[in-house]
DNA sequence: AGAACCTTGACAATGTCGTGGTAAGGTTGT
DNA sequence: ACAACCTTACCACGACATTGTCAAGGTTCT
């Protein structure tokens, strides 16, 4: 029995043991089965849990907002597609020509989307 | 009137007027208004919202998934914290001494979360 | 002035998130 | 064998996300 069990678990991270089932189910934080199906967590998921729990009290977070962000981590073409749509908010219509700006954005986000 | 009302705007982009309210709401898309308060949408803001509608459905997203980008985009200790989260992630034991990458996590962590 | 817009606000239906339970059944340590 | 665990699979509830629709009242165009 390599790692704590559940409820162990439960214990040193603050979760529940229904909510470290339920974030396991989201991807985040995945610990090893034993042979017979337990869920054994090491010290690594252990301190991945608490520092997840930091980071949603410290920032009001949810869950699927992590989610998100990993599943962005990982996919390069929806975070280039979300992060392309996001920065042509910032700019600003005097940063280009007065003609210009608009068809500036247009192509850029055509070429966004159309490789993503 | 410089712009089109939020019916065309609805007409052009394919959003209900409905959802153009709450898109705008939201923050991610908000047009000017006129001097009694009718919603203008100028050419940026259409793309914009045809763009934001390609990129959701491409993905499957919710406009709250776009707007916890946005938030993250805004807020680089929020980013920075979400990420330093997810790297860790990827990490593999045998990236570091057998002794020593658990400490290195943790350490990791705790610096991360004082930052931010 | 009257039709055809627009505004905000509210109520409603459905769906997902975050959580807690409970039940039926397998595992483990003493 | 028996207590104390564990598993999955449900039901439930409140909060929020996504849409629609309707009402009361202001604006615009002809």
């Amino acid at each position: 029995m390599e790692g704590l069990t559940i409820n162990e678990a439960a214990r040193t991270t603050g979760w529940s043991p229904r909510m470290l089932r339920y974030v396991e189910q989201t991807g985040l934080v995945s610990p090893a089965r034993s042979p017979a199906g337990y869920r054994l967590y090491g010290p690594a998921q252990l301190q991945r849990l608490r520092t997840l729990k930091e980071l949603l009290g410290r920032f009001e977070l949810g869950l699927s907002d992590v989610a998100f962000a990993a599943r962005m981590a990982v996919r390069p073409d929806l975070r280039d597609a979300v992060e392309g749509w996001l920065e042509t908010e910032a700019r600003r219509p005097e940063d280009v020509a007065p003609g210009d700006w608009l068809r500036f954005e247009q192509e850029k986000h055509e070429k966004l989307l159309a490789v993503a």
